[in-house]
DNA sequence: TGCCAGGCCGGGT
DNA sequence: ACCCGGCATGGC
């Protein structure tokens, strides 16, 4: 999948996916934003944010009527303010509230233990992982799962984790080239693989796909 | 105006 | 092990 990734790469250029935040801020972030669009998800953040409330002992602390309201822009506020709920009172009980404690722990049993926590899915795991923690997860999404599948890589019944050994058996365990990466695919996604949209356009990816779909009749 | 977004859970088969 | 309905808002 390197090839991909150089090509995305060439088009777009890096894409600085959440740079300069603090981590529990990524982590936020990467909760809120199950199934949907950041900009909802950054007037969700923004509120967070203006009342110094990205912070472990302070999400921890608040009252859940008041978190929900203040998430509501990012929707599903009701299940998000229980994940972020979920997710202080583990790292309080496991690492006493220390990010750089659980971090420390070898990927597989964090990966493990942040499944166990309610609201977080593979997905999510995953983009805490890497994107809070620099472990060398590939992140999938729906979008990679769709463009893997158009070009003939896997099937439509195919698991997460059938998607993410297709991309981590083909590329250098490397966090930084993740990162890009899975937002690269993200990118690409959004312009030339959503549902609807049965044709490519002019996809940076087209040159790998096995036939070229305006040529069939 | 309807459809969609950087998923996940719980109950049913 | 899969399948499906429910969860919710703001943007185009």
């Amino acid at each position: 999948m390197h090839a991909y990734y150089e090509a995305l790469f060439a088009a777009f250029g890096p894409q600085h996916w959440w740079p300069g935040l603090t981590r529990f801020e990524v982590i936020v972030g990467a909760i809120l934003t199950q199934n949907t669009s950041w900009s909802n998800v950054s007037l969700a953040i923004e509120n967070l944010r203006r009342n110094r409330l990205l912070t472990v002992s302070a999400i921890a602390s608040i009252r859940s009527s008041r978190l929900q309201r203040l998430i509501r822009p990012s929707g599903y506020f009701r299940q998000k303010t229980k994940t972020l709920k979920a997710f202080v009172r583990f790292l309080q009980t496991e690492y006493a509230g220390s990010l750089t404690q659980m971090f420390k722990t070898p990927t597989l049993t964090l990966r493990r233990q942040l499944l166990a926590v309610r609201g977080i899915g593979p997905e999510t795991a995953d983009c805490i992982l890497l994107y809070a923690g620099k472990h060398p997860v590939f992140v999938v999404d729906a979008y990679a799962r769709r463009i893997l599948e158009r070009h003939g890589h896997t099937t439509a019944t195919a698991s997460y984790e059938d998607i993410r050994a297709i991309f981590e058996r083909s590329l250098a365990p490397d966090s930084a080239i993740y990162n890009e990466f899975h937002a690269l695919i993200v990118q690409v996604g959004k312009q030339f693989c959503r549902p609807g949209v049965p044709r490519c356009g002019q996809c940076p990816l087209n040159r790998f796909l096995p036939q070229i779909p305006e040529s069939s009749s």
